[in-house]
DNA sequence: GTCAAACATGTAACATGTTAGTTTTGCGGG
DNA sequence: CCCGCAAAACTAACATGTTACATGTTTGAC
């Protein structure tokens, strides 16, 4: 018989709303999150709301003041520099570890991967392109095999996410370009070029690093204007 | 005036006493911890032992099975080699990015450590060297100035200290060649060599891959035996 | 008028009763 | 003797009452 995925606990259900909130910018950043307010609002009990806040808080997306109350975090630039090159790290190690190990199950996943964003583009779905993007990267950590960078990766995925979120009336993504960066990573991966490779991945983050910094300039002017 | 630091709170002293009994031995591997029994134990009610046993669980140092209990953690020789691995990757990054951003505050810093270190070697104190040794390795991650790594860092901290301690009785650190090689460390900084430094480093680490190895090699025999 | 201390209010932390799920055990049938 | 099933004991998850803390406001002294 098939394993099955264990039950989501209430507290688990209730942290996945929270954070599908902040992600979604239902929440803004910043803004405070009373437990009491949260769990009437979700019609459950405080108890869960407590512990989910404090999961929330583990993986970065909430700050908690003790007996002052918990907010949506508020990412400055450098934390989302810092963010983005935590995420470098992990993943240019990542594909380093898998292309050593086993090349071809990475270079299929992350054809899989590419393929989905290439059919989001024809379709003009950015939603799909983020989805397919998420999945190419995490295929990286995956193929790398290490069970600890691959949690450590996974508390940089929220954060991230909700900033993209926020950020997004501002930030112009070049689909284009990131899709071809994509294309040339798996290239490079084909033809053993594990240098290479990893010099592709870290230029593709430090694109995104980039737009994070101009959106985040133009939202700046925006509150100023 | 000096910002004072913040009164931990009672969830936060459980964690620390059941995290340091786990460090220290006292709770064996594997063994259950029974959140009522914890509670009676530490004379507190069973709300901050939960708290705690979940923070733990994020540290990675006990696993909760939902409805049933939580055990403390019980390390495959994969998962300690995932964290050396992991911490490699993390210290050889943020040893480059201190050495691009600030080598004179990294190389004080080491220079630091490496001086209470070989003060516990003249004294004989195997308990001064770890703690300096642990200074030193954090001061790598302190000074690449990533709080998204220094995170991660830390949530590997906990576990290897806890894989030493529970092998220490086959374990035999080389101390002298230990200490040789941090100071390696220190003059490859000094003489900006951060290729070779990362090489040192990475290197380094690996020699505490390979004695977990052989230490769990001995416990398995003498499991046998 | 200014400053500080008492107070009122709102908050999460903690304690504990209740519920629901899991594991173990013991008994009866094969 | 072994297997299956049922019941009991145990466990953590959840709900909620209580307490202690943080913070903003008012008031009284100077």
């Amino acid at each position: 018989m098939e394993r099955l995925e264990p039950i989501p606990s209430l507290m688990e259900a209730t942290a996945d709303r929270i954070r599908s909130a902040i992600i979604l910018g239902e929440l803004p950043l910043g803004s405070k999150l009373s437990e009491q307010k949260l769990a009437d609002m979700l019609g459950v009990s405080r108890s869960p709301v407590h512990n989910a806040l404090a999961l929330l808080q583990y993986e970065g997306l909430v700050e908690v003041l003790p007996k002052v109350g918990s907010f949506v975090f508020t990412p400055s630039v450098k934390s989302a520099f810092d963010l983005c090159d935590h995420r470098a790290v992990l993943e240019s190690a990542s594909l380093q570890m898998a292309m050593e190990a086993n090349p071809n199950t990475l270079i299929d996943a992350l054809s899989k991967g590419a393929a989905s964003m290439a059919l989001a583009i024809k379709n003009n779905d950015p939603a799909a392109y983020t989805a397919g993007d998420l999945a190419f990267h995490a295929a990286i950590i995956e193929c790398g095999g290490n069970k600890s960078i691959a949690r450590a990766y996974s508390h940089t995925v929220g954060p991230l996410m909700a900033l993209r979120t926020h950020l997004f009336t501002t930030m112009n993504t070049h689909l284009d370009r990131s899709m071809e960066e994509h294309l040339d990573l798996i290239q490079a991966c084909k033809e053993g070029h594990i240098d290479h490779a990893m010099t592709v991945l870290s230029a593709h983050i430090g694109h995104l690093v980039r737009e994070y910094q101009t959106a985040s300039q133009s939202d700046a002017e925006q509150s100023r204007g």
